[in-house]
DNA sequence: AATGAATGAGTCTTCATTCAT
DNA sequence: TATGAATGAAGACTCATTCAT
């Protein structure tokens, strides 16, 4: 797949820097599929020639999409072994949650990105990457674990991260009580 | 929605039968909104006509697939709370588990159809059933549960499993002891 | 175009029968393009296969219709001109209005069949008889009037004809007394 | 209905006119329902995207008709009220023929679209229009009338005035002189 | 560089007509 | 003969992508 082309001037940098922005709302919005080329341009205020002068396909934009993300993820992940070391398991499992609560736009547009033509390798290396910071951080909070057991219990972990938004917006409704029960449920088992 | 129109005669039974395997297979494989009714029946040897013979829409088969699901699952969840007042947390873990591994190729299709514009309905129906239904079993192992704290656990617990055949395929390949990390977990929780 | 194939026994005119009822009833409602052959085989509860077995083709349907109409029409016509020689110009005037006030559902068929593509020669002789008709009427009613002047006039007469039921719609709503104002136009035209 | 995209080039401006000349003649030829936006699209030489590009459905298609044909007939009719009060029933009797037998192509595609799906409220407003105009030119004619019978009587006129191509094109083949005899009845009508 | 226009393969869906049981 | 099933050419419309100004 083509890269998208740099932009050259300060006009384009701020034009690129709209049509991203446009991307994570429509992506975000309407999926991968559903989202049209002709409506990112037109939420930038932009011609359909526009956003093909700096990205020459949609699979492009996705791609810039996770390139753009992938670099806040980093030091993101960075952050977050290093505080490990400090933490109770209701420590990390309280910050776990709470990371998983941040940027939600961008992570909303990701997700619908994930099912786009090329992704699957970066779907591959996101999740990889995800992976290898939980593992590190459990080792930190309890070092007496496997490595091994450690990349399976991330693995478990991620899952039922993955639905704390969720939780988060039915408890707004029911008052169930649900994010507090995944917080029990991980300090169970971060503990064990 | 209209509905399917059944077929009468011993080769539209056929006709029909293909059709929903091919559906199974393509919506398994690039998910609803990548399906197209010209794969679906290409894929059962039919031609496109013959396809809207009997099924009047796109969201037609995948309603249909909601159906025969269905039943399956309706019975299957009644043996579920029926045996597990019998059971030990562990003994509960391992039946969730094992139920999750049934009937892969059509749970795959199911997932791929969950966002096919008529099914928002269908859906909730689901998962609401498969809420109540894991509620009450956790309410039969451990009767001093709250109802409200058993609704809640459901939910968590659902989204582990979810992931059970993930995992299996990934010990198939790593052996790196995934599924009975599940295992733990969930009886680590329900146990608690 | 093929001609329908007669039916041999009982209960295939029957058949045919109900196939033109329902044929009626469903160009009425929708136009020629819009009315399908399986709407109309299911108004006679019976399968699109019967339909065929006496119609060829959707045209043949639709020239049946005319068939119907047409011996209706011709001894119509005959009446007519029969009471006409004792009329004033006042009674044909009421005469005609009156006739074109029967036999509404056929008479939407027939309409609403009449762009079909076999028929414009079936339209052409429908409205030269129609026209036909009511010269000789005119004549009858006031013989000194040229034959070809009569031809004329009849034209324009059909023409305000047509729009009488739509006039008594109106009328039913509004009381305009359109119908009244009709009557008065033709009796003063037929009378000069 | 969404509404034409208007052409901003030069080049474009070229091609809507061109679509819409394409259109008044199939529309013209085929009717509404069996205009095809293909055959549209391939009479002005263009790819079928193309005309997607300006009119965004077939029914926009033929409210852009509409459009065009309201304006030229507006003023028309402001100036039919103007010389109206100058007239004897004869002259308005001419006039009104006179402005039948213009615009003839523009006037078949308008008719032929009057039972486009979105133009109900089209035709609705074009018919009412027309009959004030007439009406208001027939109380300048003779004053003595009262308004209701003005638009009964308008009512008539208007049908038979629907009338007037047809027969100028009867005329130049068999030499009926129904152009003139139209003449009669509507001054016999409007001077009583 | 910016932008509007052009293109056409591909999508879902319909329906007259023909087949086979 | 009756009937359900099979067929595939169209039809309206979409949209990623390429062109030309």
């Amino acid at each position: 797949m083509a890269q998208p082309k740099a932009p050259r001037r300060r006009r384009g940098v701020a034009r690129v820097s709209a049509l991203l922005e446009s991307a994570v709302a429509t992506f975000a919005q309407k999926g991968y599929e559903a989202a049209t080329m002709t409506e990112i341009a037109a939420r930038a205020d932009t011609a359909i020639g526009s956003l093909y002068q700096f990205f020459p396909s949609k699979e492009a934009v996705a791609a810039a999409l996770f390139e753009r993300y992938g670099e806040w993820m980093e030091q993101s992940q960075a952050e977050l072994v290093k505080k490990a070391s400090t933490l109770s398991p209701r420590g990390l499992a309280d910050l776990l949650i709470a990371r998983r609560l941040e940027v939600p736009p961008e992570r909303a547009a990701l997700l619908a990105v994930m099912d786009a033509p090329g992704s699957a390798g970066q779907r591959a290396r996101f999740g990889e990457a995800t992976l290898r910071t939980i593992a590190l951080a459990l080792r930190a909070v309890n070092p007496s674990l496997p490595q091994q057991r450690c990349r399976a219990m991330a693995r478990l972990i991620v899952q039922v991260l993955k639905q704390v938004p969720a939780l988060v917006e039915e408890d707004r409704r029911h008052h169930l009580g649900l994010v507090r029960e995944a917080r029990k449920l991980l300090t169970l088992y971060i503990a064990a």
